[in-house]
DNA sequence: ATTCATCTGTTATTTTTTTCACATTGCAGC
DNA sequence: GCTGCAATGTGAAAAAAATAACAGATGAAT
C-alpha cells in the first residue's frame, strides 16, 4: 500500500476521518461528496479525487460508506497500530498540544514530554510522563520514537531539535518561530501563528 | 497599494520579515536571494519572485536592502498601524498564543480575550484585558475589532463563532478541530495539530 | 420493467505555484 | 576604464493542484 499521494490529499485524508468519526453515531451509513465537501468548505470534485486516489469505490446511488472510508482512510495514511510521539517543551502550548492529542481519537501517541525545568520533571501530564531534556536521547532511542513536537522557547529552539535529530527523530512540528536547518530525510512541518494572523489581516475584506 | 498577491506569497513574505527582523541588528546591510532561501528551505528563485512580485528591486550586486525589504513587505501586508485581534478562550492554547503574539514585533495586537469562566474574567493576562464571553458582542463592535482567534473546546466553538461573526468579526484563525460552516465573505483559516501530525506520520521515511 | 434524476469515477482543462534559464546589471579587481 | 564574476529580474516551461465536464451506474418512482 502507501501509495504516492499528493500531501493535500494527505491532509484532507485525515480531515475527513475526524470529522466522520463523530458522523458515524448517527443513523446515515452513506456519505455523499456534496454533504462532505459542503461540511468542510471543499469542493464535491476535490473530495471525489481524494478518495478515487486511495481506492475507495462508492456507491453511485447512495454515496460512500461512511465506516469503509474511515477504514480506508486509516490503511492509507496510517502505519502502526499507534506511531509514538515525542514533545519537546511543557509549556502552556506544550500541554494544550498534549490535551488536544489525547482527546482526539488519533493514533498518534504522545509517549514522552522533555523540558529543562526540573519541578517539571517526573510528573504526569495527562498521562505523559515528563523527563529532564539531558534524557530524551535515551528515552527516544529506547522508545524509537520517530516524530517530536517542539514548543519550547524559540531561543532553545535550534539547540533543542539538533539534539532530537541526533536522537533519531526523524519528523518534527515545529511551533517556534524559529527556522530549523534540517538535512533533506528529516520532514520538518512549520507551524507560524503569526503568519497565519498576518495572512488573515492581509485577505480579510471590510 | 495592496496588489492581488498569491496566499503563498503573502505567508513567505510574512516569514521574511519576521527573520530578517532579527537580522537587522547584524552588520550587513543587505542580503541575498540565496542566503534568504538556504535560511527558510526555500529556492533562491522564490525569493525573488516574491520579491519581485511587492516591486522591490536589489542591486544586483550586493542583494536587498534589508531595511527597504521590511518596510515594503510592512507597506504591502500590513494595514494599518497596528490590526486589532480578540481571543477567544483563555485555556493552555489561549495564552501560548497571547503569548507568542506579545513576544513577537508583528503589528498584530491582542486587545481583549474572551472565556466563559468567571474566575478569569477582570484580570488581566500578559497585558491583555479578559472579558467574559457575554461582553463579546459589544467589546468587538465598540473596538472595531475585526480578527479573531479562537481557542475554545471544541463543543464551545460553533456557537462562538457564530457570535464572533455576528459581533463583525471579517477572519478567524480557527484552532479547534471543529469545522466552521462561515459565510463566504469570511476569511477563515483552519489550523489543525492532528492533521499535521499525521501528515508528519505518513510523509517519514524510516 | 422502464424511465429518470442524481451521483460517482475519471479524463480533460484551467489555474496556481514552482522551477528553469538566461539576459541584464553592478561592483571588484586589474 | 575595462573585464569578468556573481547577483537580480523575468519570460517561459514544468509541475502541482483545483475545477470542469461528462459517461456510466444505480436506485427510486412510476
Amino acid at each position: 500500500m502507501k501509495a504516492k499521494l499528493p500531501p493535500r490529499t494527505v491532509e484532507r485524508l485525515s480531515i475527513y476521518r475526524r470529522l466522520l468519526d463523530k458522523y458515524k453515531d448517527l443513523d446515515e451509513a452513506h456519505i455523499h461528496s456534496h454533504k462532505l465537501a459542503a461540511l468542510l468548505n471543499l469542493t464535491p470534485e476535490q473530495v471525489r479525487r481524494d478518495l478515487m486516489l486511495i481506492g475507495l469505490t462508492g456507491n453511485h446511488r447512495k454515496g460512500y460508506n461512511i465506516s469503509a472510508l474511515i477504514g480506508l482512510i486509516g490503511d492509507t495514511i496510517d502505519r502502526e497500530e499507534s506511531q509514538k510521539v515525542a514533545l519537546a517543551g511543557i509549556g502552556n502550548l506544550g500541554k494544550a498540544v498534549i490535551g488536544f492529542i489525547r482527546k482526539s481519537n488519533t493514533r498518534m501517541n504522545v509517549v514522552a514530554a522533555f523540558d529543562i525545568d526540573k519541578n517539571k520533571v517526573n510528573t504526569r501530564l495527562a498521562g505523559v510522563p515528563c523527563y529532564e531534556i539531558s534524557q530524551a536521547g535515551k528515552i527516544i532511542h529506547d522508545e524509537q520514537i520517530r516524530i517530536a513536537i517542539l514548543t519550547v522557547p524559540p531561543e532553545a529552539a535550534a539547540e533543542t531539535a539538533s539534539l532530537l535529530l541526533d536522537s533519531g527523530i526523524k519528523g518534527i512540528l515545529n511551533f517556534t518561530s524559529v527556522h530549523l536547518d534540517v538535512p533533506p530525510h528529516i520532514y520538518l512541518k512549520d507551524y507560524d501563528i503569526i503568519t497565519s494572523l498576518e495572512e488573515i489581516g492581509f485577505f480579510i475584506t471590510d
